[in-house]
DNA sequence: ACCCAGGTGGCCC
DNA sequence: GGGCCACATGGG
Protein backbone atom coordinates (compact mmCIF):
# COMPACT_ATOMS: atom_id res chain seq x y z
CA UNK A 1 0.00 0.00 0.00
CA UNK A 2 1.71 3.16 -1.24
CA UNK A 3 0.96 6.29 1.47
CA UNK A 4 -0.13 9.71 -0.55
CA UNK A 5 3.00 10.97 1.20
CA UNK A 6 5.10 9.06 -1.01
CA UNK A 7 3.16 10.17 -3.99
CA UNK A 8 3.62 13.65 -2.69
CA UNK A 9 7.63 13.31 -2.39
CA UNK A 10 7.83 11.97 -5.69
CA UNK A 11 5.65 14.89 -7.46
CA UNK A 12 7.86 17.22 -5.45
CA UNK A 13 10.93 15.80 -6.66
CA UNK A 14 10.07 16.04 -10.05
CA UNK A 15 8.44 18.74 -10.57
CA UNK A 16 9.33 21.25 -7.66
CA UNK A 17 7.37 23.91 -6.21
CA UNK A 18 4.59 25.44 -7.88
CA UNK A 19 3.84 28.02 -5.74
CA UNK A 20 -0.31 27.80 -5.75
CA UNK A 21 -2.08 30.14 -5.31
CA UNK A 22 -0.71 33.45 -7.11
CA UNK A 23 -3.16 35.89 -5.90
CA UNK A 24 -2.70 39.61 -4.13
CA UNK A 25 -6.05 38.96 -1.67
CA UNK A 26 -7.94 36.73 -0.21
CA UNK A 27 -10.88 37.66 -2.33
CA UNK A 28 -9.11 37.16 -5.95
CA UNK A 29 -8.38 33.66 -5.09
CA UNK A 30 -12.31 33.38 -4.61
CA UNK A 31 -12.66 35.29 -8.16
CA UNK A 32 -9.67 33.09 -9.79
CA UNK A 33 -11.60 29.69 -7.78
CA UNK A 34 -14.77 30.65 -9.25
CA UNK A 35 -13.66 31.44 -13.01
CA UNK A 36 -11.18 28.24 -13.55
CA UNK A 37 -13.93 26.21 -13.47
CA UNK A 38 -14.36 24.15 -16.64
CA UNK A 39 -11.58 26.26 -17.75
CA UNK A 40 -7.64 26.73 -18.33
CA UNK A 41 -5.68 28.79 -15.74
CA UNK A 42 -4.78 30.74 -18.29
CA UNK A 43 -7.83 31.97 -19.63
CA UNK A 44 -9.30 32.47 -15.72
CA UNK A 45 -6.10 34.77 -15.47
CA UNK A 46 -7.05 36.84 -18.04
CA UNK A 47 -10.35 37.09 -16.67
CA UNK A 48 -9.11 38.51 -13.37
CA UNK A 49 -6.58 40.29 -15.66
CA UNK A 50 -9.50 42.36 -17.23
CA UNK A 51 -10.96 42.84 -14.03
CA UNK A 52 -8.66 44.68 -12.19
CA UNK A 53 -8.18 46.73 -15.31
CA UNK A 54 -10.93 48.18 -14.59
CA UNK A 55 -10.64 48.26 -10.68
CA UNK A 56 -12.99 45.18 -10.43
CA UNK A 57 -11.08 43.05 -8.33
CA UNK A 58 -12.82 43.89 -4.91
CA UNK A 59 -16.41 42.75 -3.08
CA UNK A 60 -17.34 46.65 -3.15
CA UNK A 61 -16.31 47.67 -6.65
CA UNK A 62 -18.03 44.35 -8.24
CA UNK A 63 -20.80 44.31 -6.32
CA UNK A 64 -22.16 47.81 -7.33
CA UNK A 65 -20.70 46.83 -11.31
CA UNK A 66 -23.41 45.67 -14.13
CA UNK A 67 -23.55 41.88 -14.83
CA UNK A 68 -22.77 43.07 -18.44
CA UNK A 69 -19.94 44.43 -17.60
CA UNK A 70 -18.49 42.01 -15.43
CA UNK A 71 -19.57 39.14 -18.20
CA UNK A 72 -17.54 41.34 -20.95
CA UNK A 73 -14.55 40.72 -18.50
CA UNK A 74 -14.84 37.40 -17.87
CA UNK A 75 -16.07 36.15 -21.45
CA UNK A 76 -12.68 34.37 -22.46
CA UNK A 77 -13.47 31.97 -19.04
CA UNK A 78 -16.37 30.27 -20.36
CA UNK A 79 -19.78 30.34 -19.32
CA UNK A 80 -19.34 33.77 -18.52
CA UNK A 81 -22.93 34.74 -17.99
CA UNK A 82 -23.11 32.71 -15.09
CA UNK A 83 -19.94 33.69 -14.00
CA UNK A 84 -20.91 37.47 -14.02
CA UNK A 85 -23.94 36.50 -12.34
CA UNK A 86 -22.28 34.44 -9.41
CA UNK A 87 -19.53 36.76 -8.54
CA UNK A 88 -22.04 39.81 -8.41
CA UNK A 89 -24.12 37.52 -6.19
CA UNK A 90 -20.71 36.84 -4.18
CA UNK A 91 -19.63 40.25 -4.08
CA UNK A 92 -22.92 41.48 -2.68
CA UNK A 93 -23.22 38.90 0.23
CA UNK A 94 -19.71 39.81 1.31
CA UNK A 95 -20.31 43.28 1.13
CA UNK A 96 -23.96 43.53 3.07
CA UNK A 97 -22.67 40.44 5.33
CA UNK A 98 -19.24 40.50 6.12
CA UNK A 99 -18.07 44.26 5.59
CA UNK A 100 -16.70 43.17 2.15
CA UNK A 101 -14.04 41.70 3.57
CA UNK A 102 -13.56 37.51 2.70
CA UNK A 103 -10.56 37.38 4.45
CA UNK A 104 -12.20 38.81 7.79
CA UNK A 105 -14.59 36.46 7.13
CA UNK A 106 -12.38 33.39 6.92
CA UNK A 107 -11.96 34.14 10.54
CA UNK A 108 -14.67 34.40 12.64
CA UNK A 109 -16.00 31.09 12.64
CA UNK A 110 -14.85 26.76 12.44
CA UNK A 111 -13.84 25.39 9.15
CA UNK A 112 -17.26 23.40 8.95
CA UNK A 113 -18.56 25.97 9.54
CA UNK A 114 -17.09 28.03 7.32
CA UNK A 115 -17.75 25.76 4.12
CA UNK A 116 -20.77 24.88 4.89
CA UNK A 117 -21.34 28.82 4.35
CA UNK A 118 -19.28 28.87 1.55
CA UNK A 119 -21.10 26.20 -0.62
CA UNK A 120 -24.15 27.88 0.07
CA UNK A 121 -23.48 30.49 -2.13
CA UNK A 122 -24.28 30.49 -6.15
CA UNK A 123 -21.27 29.08 -7.74
CA UNK A 124 -19.34 27.55 -4.83
CA UNK A 125 -20.10 23.63 -4.65
CA UNK A 126 -17.51 21.57 -2.53
CA UNK A 127 -14.22 21.88 -4.83
CA UNK A 128 -13.97 25.49 -4.76
CA UNK A 129 -14.95 26.24 -1.29
CA UNK A 130 -12.12 23.79 -0.21
CA UNK A 131 -9.88 25.66 -2.53
CA UNK A 132 -10.62 28.78 -1.09
CA UNK A 133 -10.43 27.47 2.76
CA UNK A 134 -7.02 26.17 2.03
CA UNK A 135 -5.29 29.08 -0.28
CA UNK A 136 -7.20 32.18 0.99
CA UNK A 137 -8.25 31.01 4.58
CA UNK A 138 -5.03 28.88 5.45
CA UNK A 139 -7.04 26.34 6.65
CA UNK A 140 -6.04 22.79 6.48
CA UNK A 141 -8.47 21.36 3.87
CA UNK A 142 -7.81 18.99 0.73
CA UNK A 143 -9.36 20.33 -2.31
CA UNK A 144 -10.28 17.23 -4.63
CA UNK A 145 -10.48 17.63 -7.86
CA UNK A 146 -10.98 15.98 -11.15
CA UNK A 147 -7.02 15.40 -11.78
CA UNK A 148 -7.31 14.32 -8.02
CA UNK A 149 -9.69 11.46 -8.89
CA UNK A 150 -7.92 10.32 -11.85
CA UNK A 151 -4.85 9.99 -10.04
CA UNK A 152 -6.35 8.09 -7.13
CA UNK A 153 -8.12 5.78 -9.73
CA UNK A 154 -4.36 4.98 -11.14
CA UNK A 155 -2.76 4.42 -8.38
CA UNK A 156 -5.77 1.76 -7.17
CA UNK A 157 -6.39 4.15 -4.13
CA UNK A 158 -10.28 5.34 -5.16
CA UNK A 159 -12.51 5.81 -2.00
CA UNK A 160 -15.50 6.29 -2.88
CA UNK A 161 -17.06 10.21 -3.00
CA UNK A 162 -15.50 13.54 -2.68
CA UNK A 163 -15.50 13.09 1.12
CA UNK A 164 -14.07 9.57 1.64
CA UNK A 165 -11.65 10.67 -0.79
CA UNK A 166 -10.81 13.72 1.07
CA UNK A 167 -10.76 12.11 4.53
CA UNK A 168 -8.13 9.73 2.99
CA UNK A 169 -5.85 12.53 1.89
CA UNK A 170 -6.21 14.24 5.21
CA UNK A 171 -5.83 10.91 7.55
CA UNK A 172 -2.55 10.11 5.58
CA UNK A 173 -0.97 13.81 5.20
CA UNK A 174 1.11 15.56 7.73
CA UNK A 175 -0.87 18.76 9.17
CA UNK A 176 0.95 20.89 7.52
CA UNK A 177 -0.22 24.12 5.26
CA UNK A 178 2.20 23.60 2.22
CA UNK A 179 2.12 20.33 1.94
CA UNK A 180 -1.67 20.62 1.36
CA UNK A 181 -1.08 23.47 -1.43
CA UNK A 182 1.75 22.28 -2.88
CA UNK A 183 0.25 18.70 -3.24
CA UNK A 184 -2.70 19.34 -4.93
CA UNK A 185 -0.78 21.88 -7.33
CA UNK A 186 1.69 19.32 -7.81
CA UNK A 187 -0.93 16.64 -8.80
CA UNK A 188 -2.80 19.10 -11.28
CA UNK A 189 0.93 19.72 -12.86
CA UNK A 190 1.92 15.96 -13.15
CA UNK A 191 -1.88 15.67 -14.75
CA UNK A 192 -0.74 17.74 -17.29
CA UNK A 193 2.63 16.88 -17.93
CA UNK A 194 2.08 13.20 -18.18
CA UNK A 195 -1.82 12.14 -17.94
CA UNK A 196 -3.01 14.59 -20.93
CA UNK A 197 -2.12 14.67 -24.61
CA UNK A 198 0.91 12.26 -25.08
CA UNK A 199 1.93 10.50 -21.95
CA UNK A 200 5.24 9.50 -21.81
CA UNK A 201 4.89 6.88 -19.04
CA UNK A 202 8.62 5.97 -19.11
CA UNK A 203 9.90 9.32 -17.49
CA UNK A 204 6.59 9.73 -15.32
CA UNK A 205 7.78 10.04 -11.51
CA UNK A 206 5.14 7.99 -10.15
CA UNK A 207 5.63 4.94 -12.70
CA UNK A 208 6.38 2.61 -10.43
CA UNK A 209 3.56 2.68 -8.61
CA UNK A 210 0.61 3.08 -11.68
CA UNK A 211 -1.48 0.99 -12.20
CA UNK A 212 -1.74 1.47 -16.36
CA UNK A 213 0.15 0.26 -18.35
CA UNK A 214 2.93 2.12 -19.64
CA UNK A 215 2.17 4.14 -22.43
CA UNK A 216 5.12 5.36 -24.69
CA UNK A 217 2.87 7.75 -27.65
CA UNK A 218 -0.47 8.81 -27.50
C1' DA B 1 -14.46 18.25 -36.59
C1' DC B 2 -13.90 16.78 -32.57
C1' DC B 3 -12.22 16.80 -27.35
C1' DC B 4 -10.82 18.88 -23.22
C1' DA B 5 -10.28 22.63 -19.61
C1' DG B 6 -8.22 23.40 -11.67
C1' DG B 7 -17.34 22.57 -11.57
C1' DT B 8 -21.88 23.93 -10.27
C1' DG B 9 -26.92 24.10 -10.02
C1' DG B 10 -31.32 22.59 -11.43
C1' DC B 11 -34.10 19.15 -12.81
C1' DC B 12 -35.88 14.35 -12.93
C1' DC B 13 -36.85 9.85 -11.16
C1' DG C 1 -29.30 10.51 -3.59
C1' DG C 2 -27.58 9.43 -8.20
C1' DG C 3 -27.91 10.41 -13.32
C1' DC C 4 -28.45 13.84 -16.88
C1' DC C 5 -28.14 18.50 -18.75
C1' DA C 6 -27.07 23.50 -19.52
C1' DC C 7 -23.69 26.74 -18.95
C1' DA C 8 -19.79 28.79 -23.42
C1' DT C 9 -15.11 30.38 -24.71
C1' DG C 10 -10.37 29.00 -26.15
C1' DG C 11 -6.79 25.86 -27.54
C1' DG C 12 -4.88 21.39 -29.21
Amino acid sequence: MFKLFDVYSRLLAYHGPQGWWPAETAFEILVGALLTQRTTWKNAARGIDNLREKNLLNPVNLALASEVEIADCVRCTGFFRKKAERLVGIAKILVQQYGGSLQHMLKESTTEELRERLTSWKGIGPETADSILLYAGDLLVFPIDQYTKRLVNRLELNSGDYQGLQARFMSQLPDDLTVYKEFHALIDKHAKTFCRKKPICNQCPLREICKYPVRTTS
